[in-house]
RNA sequence: GCGCCCGUAGCUCAGCUGGAUAGAGCAGUGGACUUCUAAUCCGCCGGUCGGAGGUUCGAGUCCUCCCGGGCGCGCCA
């Protein structure tokens, strides 16, 4: 850029300017040099990389916070699959993802609320529960009613709890609260809780929706056409105009969920994110016209944030499975939790962009199970946790930080040990920023990866007593860089983990 | 037709918002356990970054067009 400015080549620039520094070096500089086309390279001395150290072990399970959304109160809405049913395998992704965001978030300051929005009031309910009421008279579901076999255990249930002269009322609410309950408890296998379990039966109850078609109209934003009430959104910035009452009286989608997002900002949440599969995208002007038109969009409350995620295509052996809820044909994510570790589930789910499409094979994940990143990591953590404790066993002490001298650390797989977890807070933030939980597990598998080669490069105890110092703390700093990462992904953290038994051929059948 | 996402090694994917010789895992192949756990490490093999133009000192990254794939374009949610 400066080239052009001056009116000469990078490269003459780059000498210039590294003339011009001679001398001039700060601490921590050891030398600047001038390479390829016209870059000035600073050369660092490795005493900046050791302050790391102390750094990391100081904050402990802070390192890497920071303050990028310091004291923001932000709403998370994610998963919010339709209460009619488990959730399917595909949700995980949801699941992953935004409890990863969530905590991405909460490590840049946010006050992050997570929310599941309940859609318990439209059709999809109704053919719910009537499907449900067949079961219940030991009849087949409706034609285009829920075929899985879930029903009819709910079936059973529901006529051992509330007896045999169960009303349609009745069993509209017992089946929503059987099927909640199987959320929460898939949700807490995977271990991602909620704060707040929004139903959309608020909204109309307290007539939060004809507020919303109110305002509209005050703001003459609605016009009637073909028996039906319209938004005039496209003039906003949608793609077309949307309807809001249907003909039939009925609010659409749009007006309930305008309700539901204006109740959020009443809530006291000013930046609002909602998760959505890349099935939504079409809607995502509509909502966020539509909240402008109600005043939401201002700098005090910014138009809410849609996050969107490309699909997961289930397969089963090679097989693509319809994500049909209602046939019944499903893999479901308990499925995946009955055949893999949570921790196996969620990085799975973490590993890559959300802008990529996955395909999610039931029985390659299976196989590959012991395969998968989760155990690198992990057995990164639990090795270093190891070396603690085998330090304690032989009487070794880490003494006080400041009376070690960490300069010793100068082999190459401790500096980029180093360089790596240096990195962590910058790339956290990024991640953040982003909304990007991959950043997290690609840095963790790198820097893991490091931590192998420290491990088999380095050996920590030995009859140097200064290293062993020095090296057992940069183990414990390794320890915490992983700890964090792992936190951030949802995935557990173990401290030991048992040696794989050796490969037995496996001719039994 | 229009909108969004994707196209990088045989496969699955990274690539830090434009920088130096494009990386990792898996697969293939050859090595390393008397030593803090081998769920580990090291080597080799493997690339017209879908294609063509453009902007730039510099493009996998930005712009335009084209090709290919996914998802949308309801008074469904």
């Amino acid at each position: 850029m400066l080239a052009k400015v001056v009116g000469t080549s990078p490269r003459e620039v780059a000498d210039r300017v590294v003339t011009a520094l001679e001398g001039l070096a700060p601490r921590h500089v050891a030398r600047v040099e001038v390479a390829g086309p016209g870059f000035v390279n600073f050369f660092l001395a490795p005493t900046w990389l050791h302050e790391i150290v102390g750094a990391v072990v100081t904050a402990g399970r802070d390192y890497g916070r920071g303050d990028l959304y310091d004291g923001l109160k932000v709403n998370l809405e994610f998963v919010s699959a339709n209460p009619t049913g488990p959730l399917h395998a595909g949700g995980g992704r949801w699941v992953a993802v935004g409890d990863a965001i969530a905590n991405l978030l909460a490590a840049q300051g946010a006050h992050v609320h997570r929310e599941y929005y309940l859609n318990d009031a439209g059709t999809q309910l109704d053919v719910f529960t009537a499907s449900l009421m067949a079961r219940y008279r030991g009849e087949e579901p409706p034609e285009h009613g829920y075929q899985g076999g879930y029903l009819m255990e709910f079936a059973d249930t529901m006529r051992a709890e509330l007896g045999d002269h169960v009303t349609d009322a009745a069993a509209a609410d017992w089946g929503e609260s059987a099927v909640v309950a199987q959320l929460r408890d898939d949700l807490s296998r995977i271990g991602v809780y909620f704060d707040t379990w929004f139903s959309e039966r608020t909204l109309h109850a307290r007539g939060d929706v004809d507020e919303i078609l109110e305002a509209l109209r005050a703001a003459g934003h609605t016009y009637e056409q073909d028996g039906a009430e319209w938004f005039a959104s496209e003039a906003l910035g949608d793609h077309r105009d949307r309807v809001l009452v249907r003909s039939n009286g009925t609010t659409t989608y749009l007006a309930n969920d305008l309700a539901y997002h204006r109740d959020k900002i009443r809530r006291g949440w000013v930046h609002l994110i909602d998760i959505w599969g890349a099935d939504h995208h079409g809607q995502v002007k509509s909502l966020q016209v539509g909240m402008r038109a109600l005043g939401v969009g201002t700098e005090t409350a910014p138009e809410p944030e849609i996050i969107l995620g490309q699909l997961v295509k289930l397969e089963r052996g090679g097989e693509v499975v319809k994500l049909s809820k209602r046939a019944g044909t499903v893999i479901t994510l308990t499925d995946i939790l009955d055949d893999v570790d949570p921790d196996v589930a969620r990085l799975t789910f973490l590993l890559q962009s959300i802008d990529t499409a996955m395909t999610f094979d039931l029985d390659v994940v299976t196989a590959q199970s012991m395969e998968n990143p989760v155990y690198y990591v992990q057995y990164a953590h639990a090795r270093c946790a190891s070396i603690a404790r085998r330090a304690t066993e032989a009487g070794i002490v880490r003494g006080p930080l400041a009376d070690v001298d960490l300069s010793l650390l100068v082999h190459e797989r401790e500096l980029e040990l180093l360089r790596a977890l240096a990195e962590y807070p910058e790339m956290l933030r990024h991640a953040a920023e982003l909304r990007a939980p991959h950043r997290v597990s690609t840095w963790m598998r790198d820097f893991a990866a490091r931590f192998h080669g420290f491990y088999r490069d380095c050996r920590v105890m030995t009859d140097d007593a200064p290293l062993t110092q020095a090296r057992l703390w940069l183990a414990e700093a390794t320890r915490v860089g992983l700890a964090n990462a792992l936190a951030i992904l949802g995935v557990t953290a173990p401290d030991v983990m048992e040696r794989l038994e050796e490969d037995e051929p496996d001719d039994a059948q």
